[in-house]
DNA sequence: GTCTATATAGAGATAGAC
DNA sequence: GTCTATCTCTATATAGAC
């Protein structure tokens, strides 16, 4: 793999566990295993990783909507799997919370110029979102639709890093699939 | 007012509005107008001031419901004044976020040893939204309610802070608050 | 492409005068 | 209680050898 999606990968994931602000570019290239000089041949700013790291989470996350869509065969089988998110990815997001959230809120209070890029991938999931549900024949709604099953993930997201309840997030789910369901008629 | 004070709102407001990490000793003094040796007089740490804060806004908090207890008359009431706050503090919560689910997402990241105060804060709303379920005649499930209540008020400020669409905000609280009604039995 | 060495700025934190 | 001056550490960023 090349140093640079290398770089990317580590920037990614410790921006994700300690946020933006915080991760160095000396931990970055510790993570990767290059020296602190060799990492500018790659990336004159910090701001630049970011991009290359919204680059790639944006193209992460529409893969992963296409392989659902292809996937399971109804469009509420398909938000179904976005819901599950929660839980399967529970571990990571009592930890450190949901990425795109953390991330988005982050780059707000920094009034950092990439923050749009961030509420870019929040758009992905909530045009894909809104494509199932009109699928489901809820085209009028469809968008509200989508940002009711977008807030809950978030709501969701950050009670599970605050209290870490499993119980609570596994309930929750399964009460927003039973209300979703009554849309499937 | 005392400068222990000053310093303490100032380091509140920057801290929600900048985030914790972002925040220098520098900015809290000039936002007071104190020099940064004067600073070290009154907090010795970082971690201090941010303890001061914690404790200052568990306080406000506290009393915010206190009166909420007091001002409004049924149990529905008050937990529709709770689930306003999206609504009424939407000015700030679409620059910065929700005060505390920003602040208990970042402290986790750092690894902060304050962050269980943080999300004590989280506790004492959903305690007192606990309670009014109590009183709604839902003991079996109150603190579920709460929870749920509690989760709807992040996902909508994280959404309101990312798209600042004030009229799903609306929606969303409008739906909520329908759904709430038919506790009230 | 990768390294070491270094420049520069800003952070948290301390000492001591007033 | 407040100030100036200073220390130390770490951050981003650059220069130049290999």
């Amino acid at each position: 793999m090349g140093t640079r999606k290398q770089i990317v990968d580590a920037a990614n994931r410790l921006f994700y566990q300690q946020g933006y602000e915080r991760t160095s570019f000396a931990s970055i290239a510790e993570a990767v295993g290059i020296s602190r000089g060799n990492f500018y041949y790659h990336f004159k700013t910090k701001d630049e990783i970011l991009e290359a790291v919204l680059q790639a989470r944006l193209g992460d996350t529409r893969a992963m909507l296409a392989g659902w869509t292809e996937a399971a065969a109804t469009p509420l089988e398909r938000v179904f799997r976005f819901v599950d998110i929660v839980v399967t990815n529970r571990g990571d997001i009592e930890l450190y919370g949901c990425p795109v959230g953390t991330l988005t809120s982050e780059l707000a209070k920094l009034g950092h110029p990439s923050r749009a890029q961030a509420v870019g991938i929040f758009g992905v999931f909530r045009d894909w979102l809104g494509e199932q549900f009109k699928e489901l024949g809820h085209s009028a709604n469809a968008d509200d639709l989508a940002l009711q099953v977008l807030a809950f993930s978030q709501g969701v997201a950050t009670l599970s890093n605050a209290f870490g309840d499993r119980d609570y997030v596994e309930r929750d789910v399964r009460r927003l699939k039973t209300r979703l369901m009554s849309l499937d008629t």
